[in-house]
DNA sequence: TAACAACGGGAATGCGCTTTCCCAGTGGCT
DNA sequence: AGCCACTGGGAAAGCGCATTCCCGTTGTTA
């Protein structure tokens, strides 16, 4: 990574560092027309390309924004990191990527190396979770998260505060109204039928799930319905999959009345669908099936998937320019309930 | 951004900066135990975080890996993101992001901020364009990245490579072999259906799409079978929705032998699949289709989709790692065809 | 015991840039 | 004519770190 300095430009342009920094970034100061364009040419043919590390160091401003998902590959990351890269790229900042599979102790850790690199702000989305084994992680990262903000750093936080972060300062929080939303869901789904009820959810001690599965009990006790049981599976789409195997197997042992199932999210949904499909069971004739974020790759898949529609690239955009204006105070995005044909609606 | 330096570290543990220094990051020369211990204590009631900026200008490394993808919330580029960030990780590296909806001069752009940032290497996805319109830019971009691999960087290149680039020092291709899967996908599916064939293809120029394009032409040939009409749209999801809804009128119209309808990737094949579904046609029933990448997240759709499978993460890491590494020449990936119920196997 | 190697620590330099401060020249004003 | 404010350019001081020398100690060997 040799390539030419500012002082061999301005040594080639025949003047100094001063005057070719001026030149080449629009400072305060803007030198003569016949200088400016000597310099120009000299910067041009050399090929010069200011070195952004020299630059930050001097100013102490990088014009990074770290962004920490679970996983980029997962549509709900992706959606909310196509967010935040619009908006970086709005603000002329970079996106520095981390991926961490959830795990707090990685997170911490994409916390620290975008500290090192003096990230302007971090954006960290992704469920926390407050499962007994992640405790102690869990305490590390908000300790290094508070460092961050105390060094002047911002943070936006997707969903749902981290755990154990307790300063508000430097924070920006997306709140995205998970049981609200799961309840209104399963209020509207829980109208038209009877049940019983099943909810396939993440671990216990994810967030997000956990205030899904809080929303959707209500939902059904507001609908006059009894309380779902509850299947609990790795929240991804092969966890669906495993949970869907084992509803499908309960259906066929105890034939009854049509279930509905609420899966904690689309991806999981899908995965319950497919398991329900290859054990022959079709949707929604033999069991309802609704889902939670409505991620658009999904829209086209049939039956229509009943779900709570997030506008996900919004969150995105929105906890990134939190973090670079002033904005005091958290942003409570709206989002809706979607029925339609896996709940027999449509 | 005013955390602590080394040198107050180095002050408070009472040594020299070069001391502290060579604690807190593994140097050749080991203090001993006790300095080494009071420098940690410092460092760490201090909160200290080296700055990367400066060890970057210093040791002239930066650790950075730049990715150029179109969309990161596509899901083919958010599996290539994922291989190239695992590898990254593995490597100790960390990635910057750029989005640029496959236009030539953000990517022109993208690679100078990556080039001023001193990215070690830049991976570079998504199809070139040969458009007429394009050619200016794609130029521009040519002379960009060879001016960055002149510099010492080095480039990875997913699928083909960059148009107009004609050095080769510097440069890591991953080839894509879209034409031959193509050719192989058309003549499997050429021998189990009469026709007529369909392609929607994407842009006329667009590398990729051109490729499997002429591939599935050949294929047919193989098998014997007439030619097929080209439709061309978008390259996404919306586009095949396009040509989807002109195919189904066509078919709607002009009754006669169901047609076999290639897309040109399994995201436009999806949005095929849901304009037919619009307009009362069935797949394979009324039409068969075929796609092209595998994408994960739509392996549940049904009919499953009759597609070539690419190891789309495989090709991020490999496109990483090559850069990485000092490996000379190419990388092949094999790909396979998979045959599913959209074109009546399975 | 003398000479020397090995070791462990510090002073100083430089990475590439921005920015303050300084200085000479110019024009406007009384 | 003399003074002053202003302009436009350069010298130099960092930004925070790694690293090369240099030097005083200690341990080793003949």
């Amino acid at each position: 990574m040799a390539a030419s300095t500012l002082a061999e430009v301005a040594k080639l342009a025949g003047v100094s560092p001063a005057t070719a920094s001026r030149v080449l970034n629009g400072s305060a100061r803007t030198p003569g027309a016949g200088i400016a364009e000597r310099v120009r040419a000299a910067a041009a043919s050399l090929g010069y390309v200011a070195n952004a590390q020299a630059q930050a160091l001097a100013t102490s401003s990088t014009g990074l924004i770290g962004l920490i998902v679970h996983d980029i590959a997962d549509p709900y990351f992706s959606a909310i990191a196509r967010g935040v890269q619009d908006a970086a790229r709005e603000r002329r900042r970079m996106v520095l990527l981390a991926t961490t599979d959830g795990t707090p102790a990685d997170e911490k850790a994409a916390v620290a190396a975008f500290a090192a690199r003096r990230a302007e702000s971090i954006v960290i989305a992704g469920s926390r979770s407050t499962h007994g084994e992640d405790a102690a992680a869990n305490i590390e990262l908000a300790a290094e998260l508070d460092r961050y903000c105390r060094n002047g750093g911002r943070v936006g936080v997707v969903g749902q505060p981290v755990v154990g972060v307790t300063e508000t300062a430097g924070y920006h929080t997306v709140v995205v109204p998970n049981e609200r939303l799961a309840r209104e869901l399963a209020g509207a789904v829980g109208r038209d039928h009877e049940g019983p009820f099943i909810i396939v959810a993440g671990p216990q001690g994810l967030v997000t799930s956990d205030d899904r599965v809080r929303g959707i009990q209500r939902g059904l006790a507001d609908a006059g319905r009894p309380a779902a049981t509850i299947v609990r599976a790795p929240f991804g789409r092969n966890g669906g999959f495993e949970a869907g195997v084992e509803i499908a197997r309960g259906i066929r042992e105890n034939p009854g009345p049509r279930p509905v199932i609420f899966a904690a999210n689309d991806v999981m949904a899908i995965g319950v669908a497919a398991a329900l499909r290859d054990n022959g069971l079709r949707v929604p004739r033999d069991a309802a099936l609704a889902g939670f974020d409505d991620i658009e790759w999904l829209r086209d898949f049939r039956p229509a998937l009943t779900t709570a529609t997030l506008p996900l690239e919004e969150i995105g955009r929105l906890a990134t320019l939190g973090t670079l204006n002033d904005d005091a105070g958290p942003a409570t995005i709206a989002g809706s309930v979607t029925m339609r044909r896996s709940t027999g609606a449509g």
